[in-house]
DNA sequence: AATGTATATGCAATAATGCGCATATAAGGA
DNA sequence: TCCTTATATGCGCATTATTGCATATACATT
């Protein structure tokens, strides 16, 4: 029962579900997802956490950085139905398109990621 | 967006998982939620009415009675997968049993519900 | 009409959540 | 070893959620 809480918890909340849309797309670091969404570092590591907590994500590290995918392989049945549910009710979305297309400029090297982390909260 | 967000803010809180749960079993009205679960009549109502705006349940009313009920007719389809999940993840839960075991104890009408309201917060 | 009954709701108190700021941690490179 | 970089986290604040109490509403019965 907690843990069920603990996932519908992880998905009732824009930013998470946001990261959950760019992720289906593809494996991420933090700096990727602040970059897509175009929000602070805290809050995009907080919200990774959450769903990496939820049981949604699967965590990778190498060297500095944090690889978060959607944890494809022994995710509960019933959270890859939920994410599948997921899946279905925002497909379509706009602003969740735009999301996809920022994450395709994302950088995950190179003189962007942090200067933007550092500078502002926006980034462009 | 704001939509699936609210049926997901409905489905994690363990109240209304519950009740959930006993309307899978049948319709309801609020009184009889109060005795399955021992709650209050304000809580019972208000995560009822939050299922409701979520989109989950149908209401009917009879004189006095409102009876609440899985709407199964004209739900969206993703939240039908939603309670689907709801299903799976939570069968076999012992605390959930028991309140199906009280709503069959429960009584719509009668020397019970009402005395029960005004008394005492738990039922006994 | 007056009273009783089932449910809804305004208000206030408490708890939970989300997030920014600053800082900690940890890995890499010079 | 010292500095930079990517991410995590403690703290504090603002916002939102949850619930009980008291009361309102609405239908029923006499």
């Amino acid at each position: 029962m907690r843990e069920t809480i603990k996932a519908f918890k992880a998905l009732s909340d824009e930013t998470r579900l946001r990261i959950l849309n760019i992720l289906l797309e593809r494996e991420c670091c933090v700096c990727e997802v602040m970059q897509a969404l175009d929000i602070s570092q805290t809050r995009a590591s907080r919200n990774l956490a959450a769903l990496y907590e939820a049981g949604f994500l699967k965590l990778r590290r190498d060297g500095l950085w944090s690889l978060y995918s959607i944890n494809r392989d022994d995710m509960n049945e019933y959270l890859a139905d939920l994410v599948q549910a997921v899946t279905k009710a925002l497909e379509g979305n706009k602003a969740l398109e735009q999301d996809r297309e920022r994450l395709r400029k994302a950088v995950r090297v190179g003189p962007g990621c942090a200067e933007k982390m550092r500078g502002k909260k926006t980034i462009a």
